[in-house]
DNA sequence: CACCATGTTCCTTG
DNA sequence: CCAAGGAACATGGT
């Protein structure tokens, strides 16, 4: 679930509920995502904290809290690949792989992840070594090409990299290619300037347009789903709702046909992950 | 049992 | 010091 379109999802989902309110009761039940910290620190810390507001760094999420003594005013959290946060009623169980969660009035905030790839910590070094955010100014044409254009990587191995662009994971990557008409395997140092101005816009338009659409959804999906009864958002357990099915052009649709030209998508491993491309549209 | 999965960090090699 | 590539982290679905 976790790329910057998600994460934006989700953060503005978060912020009317959570903006405002005080962390009670707080529970780290994942101590493994903490950054060297204790689960019994991390509670202290943030116990009785009023959360002011909620913004995304990338994949980031920014938890901001009113100073106060000398506790941390800043929360920096990561969903990794499997992390889901919402909230759910207070007597409700909670899902087998909570990793944090607190009280928050009647109900409960919880930030679930089986795999526990994510994080919950005090540390912001990570938001030091990230690129621009690619739907702000600071995101340029300029900049990719220079980028692109002095690394001997690959395209793909290049936008994986936050520190050339935030926000871009191996769903968006396949999907921004395609649309822009390059191949994953090309190198960065042979794009051209035009090649890179289309990826810079394709990058911006499947950002934006998977935006809109996770802005288009309901809030709750609990009618889909007897499961996910009382979640908000992605709740543990909810079946995709029909606006989210083929939804992508490339990604996960080894062959079968290339929305533009019939040709058939493939599936090649780069970096040991899977990149999708319609070897007919992208050169 | 095998393989695959929306990510980041750390370690090794050159 | 940097660039590049690979493994590790841990769990679940097919």
């Amino acid at each position: 679930m976790p790329e910057l379109p998600e994460v934006e999802i989700l953060i503005r989902h978060l912020r009317p509920l959570l903006e405002g309110t005080k962390i009670q009761r707080p529970q780290v039940l994942k101590p493994g995502l903490m950054d060297k910290i204790s689960a019994d620190d991390c509670t202290s810390a943030i116990n009785g904290a009023q959360l002011t507001t909620i913004d995304r760094r990338g994949k980031f999420i920014l938890f901001r809290f009113k100073p106060h003594r000398n506790k941390p005013d800043l929360v920096v959290s990561h969903l990794g690949m499997t992390g889901r946060m919402f909230l759910q009623p207070l007597k409700a169980p909670l899902p087998k792989h909570a990793a944090v969660t607190w009280r928050c009035g009647d109900d409960q905030f919880v930030f679930e992840d089986p795999r526990g790839f994510g994080s919950f910590g005090f540390r912001d070094d990570s938001l030091k070594r990230m690129g621009p955010e690619p739907l702000s100014e600071a995101f340029t044409i300029g900049h990719l090409y220079k980028e692109l254009k002095r690394s001997k990587r690959t395209i793909k191995a290049c936008l994986m990299d936050q520190s050339l662009v935030t926000g871009l994971g191996n769903i968006y990557v396949s999907e921004s290619l395609h649309r822009a008409g390059i191949r994953p395997t090309k190198r960065g140092q042979a794009i051209t300037k035009s090649a890179a101005a289309a990826l810079w816009s394709a990058i911006r338009e499947t950002l934006s347009e998977a935006i809109e659409l996770g802005a288009s959804l309901k809030l709750d999906f609990q009618g889909s789903e007897k499961k996910g009864d009382g979640l908000f958002y992605f709740g543990s357990s909810i079946k995709t709702p029909p606006e989210l099915e083929e939804r992508f052009l490339v990604y996960g649709r080894e062959g079968s046909p290339c929305s533009q030209c019939g040709s058939f998508i493939k599936r090649i491993t780069q970096d040991n992950r899977g990149s999708f491309y319609c070897p007919s549209c992208q050169k």
